[in-house]
DNA sequence: ACAAACTACTATGCTTGTCAAAGTAATTTG
DNA sequence: CAAATTACTTTGACAAGCATAGTAGTTTGT
């Protein structure tokens, strides 16, 4: 079964900030947590990967900062700040809103 | 609470899909029936449902017939096909798939 | 020693679903 | 008789996500 990308869409944000919440991390390690967390069933694009880290950053729900690898490849580590911890609640509780919503809409009886 | 729209994204078809399966409707019944199905949490846009429309006439999923009005503005009815409830059912397997994914992905605990 | 594979980040251009806004046209209500 | 409602269509724009390609350093296998 595959996850169609619409399905995810507007999610990312939140399963950044989740990964991000957990503590501070790099792309390619967001990355492999996210297909960790969905026991291999969905991959993140990498352009969307960092394109999400820079519209976080921008609104402010996270902060960069280029790590001091002494040997490997620079990592630009990614921090949540308050304002994104806030977001993250939101969300959750939007979610938890939505599913019921969604699950009626697609599969609940109407009555005229 | 209100619902962002990318989270519905993606869910568009499957609903109207839905709601054809309970009957034939056409365009503002099955505006309609959304906000009623949502308890008036959800409202499509007039454009997305006619886009989605003849999205879903083009696939195959629905047909559609001018209604013979003798009074009344005309209305254009779409029935769901075979083939389009089999679309039906393969969608909400998915969701159900991808609610689970999903919750993991936004509120999940990563073990490394 | 050298190629292949992996780690890590960036940039460009495209597709797609959704939306806002405006238009057409008939009917019903106050 | 104006305003609201029903009913459908078109146009143009936006934003998320994606494919693709590029840069560059590191590790692994033979």
């Amino acid at each position: 079964m595959e996850i169609s990308k619409d399905l995810i869409r507007g999610h990312t944000d939140t399963i950044i900030l989740n990964i991000l919440n957990q503590g501070d991390s790099y792309g390619y390690q967001v990355s492999k947590s996210i297909r960790q967390l969905s026991d291999q069933q969905y991959e993140l694009n990498e352009a969307t990967l960092y394109t999400a880290f820079r519209r976080l950053e921008k609104l402010g729900d996270i902060e960069s900062y280029w790590g001091d690898e002494t040997q490997g490849a620079r990592r630009k580590y990614y921090r949540i700040t308050s304002q994104g911890q806030q977001h993250l609640a939101t969300a959750l509780d939007e979610w938890r809103f939505a599913k019921k919503v969604i699950s009626n809409l697609i599969s609940g009886r109407i009555e005229l």
